[in-house]
DNA sequence: CTCCTTTAGTTACCTAGGTAACTATTTTTC
DNA sequence: GAAAAATAGTTACCTAGGTAACTAAAGGAG
């Protein structure tokens, strides 16, 4: 088994998928990192930015940033809390006027990048990796440990 | 069946893979995108940076900047061919020198950056990815048919 | 032979993500 | 309660990769 090859297949994958949702979101000023952070304020509703980092699983530095330019592009605001270290995030009216359209495009988009792949090998990977990301998990815990 | 859950895995699996390697590498002065060109060096021998860039699937600017920096490093060398146009690139003597050495060190990242994830989920993992990827590729050939 | 097109590589500039070092607020500890 | 440690976020700087626009060399069509 050449991990060299799996290793540049999921680096590859990775890279196609950011594509093609870049293309798509391109149309409306947006690009793949400020979807992702639009895409669970929707499903969550108000976090922090640490709470957003650890959801994507991003570090803090580049999650300001995708912020940032939400901030300025006029889809989220920052609203500052009780404790007054955090700062939570919530879209904007204009975001979620303009959410739906957003959505149909991705939607469309991810239809295309899937396409010739059936849903029940997108089931099987789906599951090869999330196992394969907690057993790295995993290890980083004991690693840390020592 | 959530696509969004399965493109970012994809993603989440990439970088976690690419950290791996940069904490192994930085130890030599290497980054994972120079190793990547070194290792295909190493197993082709000399090619031209459109082989190169082709055969890593990356677009040819990124792969002159990385070129250029292991040039500067003197682990590669630029040699003109026949053609003007291209440039033939090969490992320097240095970088034969060192070869052993870092690969031995990528190897057993590997191994830790795979533990817990059996060889037979790997190929699992290998053949849907392989499969997924082609089937991206038959698509995008399809469009610019148009 | 000349002009047009294609091709290999480079340059400039963009996003995505990472680490290290910093500020400003809690929290803990003594 | 004051000093120390932890936490949220930011800033600066790095690599990785992408597109657009460019240069220079090779090929082709007339």
């Amino acid at each position: 088994m050449e991990l060299h090859v799996l290793f540049h297949s999921v680096h590859q994958l990775s890279r196609q998928i950011m594509k093609c949702n870049n293309t798509v979101l391109q149309e409306y000023g947006l690009y793949s990192a400020q979807w992702s952070v639009l895409y669970v304020l929707k499903q969550r509703g108000r976090l922090t930015q640490k709470e957003l980092s650890e959801y994507l699983a991003v570090e803090a530095p580049p999650m300001t940033r995708t912020i940032q330019r939400l901030v300025k592009q006029g889809y989220v605001r920052q609203v500052p809390g009780q404790d007054k270290r955090v700062k939570f995030i919530e879209l904007t009216e204009l975001a979620e006027r303009e959410y739906p359209v957003w959505e149909q495009a991705v939607l469309e988009m991810n239809e295309k990048t899937i396409r010739g792949f059936s849903k029940e090998h997108q089931q099987q990977l789906q599951k090869l990796m999330t196992e394969w990301l907690s057993a790295m998990e995993r290890h980083q815990g004991e690693e840390e440990k020592k």
